[in-house]
DNA sequence: TTAAGATGAGTGAATACTCATTCATTTAAA
DNA sequence: TTTAAATGAATGAGTATTCACTCATCTTAA
């Protein structure tokens, strides 16, 4: 009957607050610099979202299913091995730190906040999704039996995670992330877990 | 002439405000509840502080300090091999992790935060002694020389906090943080970097 | 017309930080 | 040994500002 909801809106403030989010953490990304910087009046955002931690743990969770939908994806698929897996991964991990490093930052930033948890059905899907990896690995004798889930998720997700944040933040000195690093990624997590 | 400062209260703040942050971020630990917790006046971490940033800028550069100054000891041990300067930090981190995992959290919070920085003399000082690490490591023939200083750092300072903090987190359901644990990270370590 | 999208001034609570004041301790004169 | 002046450690009420959030109002498309 009136005019419909203007998508736009919301999507500039969900990036306006992830990018807010990023730049000045949690408790630092006010509700009222996030509306300005999606061009939104103040209170506007309460139409979608009861709290501003809402909002977060909304951002979080979606991005987080994005990546483990793609995990499922590249774990089901029966004609990749798991090396190839760890490849696919490793790329996409890489393709979001240079194309949307927003949400590598975001991720990055949450994951390690103690006022965040992951959803726990997140938690036991990428679980899960480990294990799938692991059982997939044993049975074409990829995979030694010791490996486990833990490991599985800590060199295919964190690891690159954290060497990516390394090169964004200019640790070190170096910031490139290209071919040759993904390369290098991809073997670093195949030595460990092949 | 008068009284002397009472350096538990000091040490009641920092304690103070480093639980605080690890518990609620930077922005959620606010003043008040710090002087609250470390039972001191309001105002009184202004007379040794110039502000909250200070303050727990400082806490993080303490903290960095002690865990560098370790570093370097294990490492200008001529008597130790690379792979005991690799136990002896895993051990380290863990060791901290069981006994004062504020700590640990502590840094882990802060060094992902994209508000607060290692002090560019610090990072150098890491970088220099993973250097160090790397010359001595292809002096003993331990290492390859196509490990690079960022690989050291990623697999025995990173990676090992970043294990710790899926446990203290409890993240796959396991929170136990002993022997077993340690072996397993300095042989990841060791799998990689020797 | 009208229903719903969108606004932004307004709310009380909380924020980081200040400073006039109080209090405990030390020193030294009586 | 006693006492009071001197000192600076410590306090906490007070500052302006900002916070997350609400809602009466306006706007616009159906």
């Amino acid at each position: 009957m009136a005019r419909s909801i203007d998508k736009t809106k919301i999507e500039n403030i969900r990036n306006s607050a992830m990018e807010l989010v990023v730049e000045k953490g949690y408790g630092g990304a006010s509700i009222s610099e996030i509306a300005k910087k999606a061009a939104v009046a103040d209170g506007y955002l309460y139409r979608f979202y009861k709290s501003k931690s809402e909002l977060v743990n909304d951002l979080l969770y979606s991005l987080l299913k994005e990546l483990v939908d793609n995990m499922e994806l590249f774990i089901s698929d029966t004609k990749l091995s798991v090396k190839d897996v760890i490849e696919k991964l490793v790329r996409l991990l890489f393709e979001m730190a240079n194309q949307q490093s927003r949400k590598i930052k975001f991720l990055f930033v949450l994951m390690h906040d103690y006022n965040f948890e992951v959803h726990p059905e997140q938690r036991k899907r990428i679980f899960d999704l480990c294990r799938k990896a692991k059982n997939k690995g044993i049975k074409t004798k990829e995979i030694s039996s010791a490996v486990d889930e833990e490991a599985i998720y800590l060199f295919t997700v964190s690891m690159p995670i954290q060497f990516l944040n390394l090169r964004l933040k200019n640790f070190f000195g170096k910031s490139s992330i290209g071919e040759k690093e993904i390369k290098m990624a991809i073997n670093l997590s195949s030595k460990i877990l092949l």
